[in-house]
DNA sequence: GCCAACGTTGGC
DNA sequence: GCCAACGTTGGC
């Protein structure tokens, strides 16, 4: 059993959207990055721990604890034209991108940036490294631990 | 909107 | 295979 950070753009695809669909359950689809898909097609297993992250937007940070639902499969918005995630290099036969399914588990307390950056548990987190654009990261057990802590802390 | 950091592309 | 140019990410 492993963990993960996800980075999702709330104005795209919220916590409380993922909530609001089927099953608690949405497709991770989108990622564009190779070490990003790796992640997903190599290492990623159902029962996986994810934290769900809102980037780019007012306050970032963890908006809920989720889990990785599926295996790997081709993320359909590759093949879509009128997709911007529409690739022209991917096909059928050869996809390049992948997708895997998360289900929400947890919504806590909302965990912003700023907070996660003052914890010293997370001082070598990959999210929190100079620089890190990663959509998708590893996190630690310890990491995880501490994350959830404060999710479900009642202040 | 700015800009640092990083990833990708493509000419050579 | 190098590397400059360009594009993207994402916090602020």
């Amino acid at each position: 059993m492993r963990y993960w950070l996800m980075k999702s753009e709330p104005d795209e695809v919220s916590f409380d959207d993922v909530l609001a669909s089927p099953r608690h359950t949405t497709a991770w689809f989108g990622v564009r990055n190779y070490q990003a898909r790796n992640f997903m097609r190599d290492q990623m297993q159902p029962g996986d721990g994810v934290l769900f992250y809102h980037s780019s937007c007012a306050v970032p940070g963890v908006a809920g604890i989720a889990e990785v639902a599926s295996g790997p499969y081709p993320d359909e918005s590759q093949f879509d034209p009128a997709s911007k995630y529409f690739d022209p290099k991917a096909t059928r036969e050869q996809p390049r991108w992948m997708s895997i399914d998360v289900t929400a588990v947890e919504q806590g307390r909302y965990l912003p940036l700023t907070e996660m950056r003052e914890l010293p548990a997370l001082e070598d987190m990959v999210l929190l490294r100079k620089g890190s654009r990663l959509s998708i990261s590893p996190v630690t057990a310890d990491e995880w631990k501490a994350v959830v802590k404060r999710v479900r802390a009642k202040a």
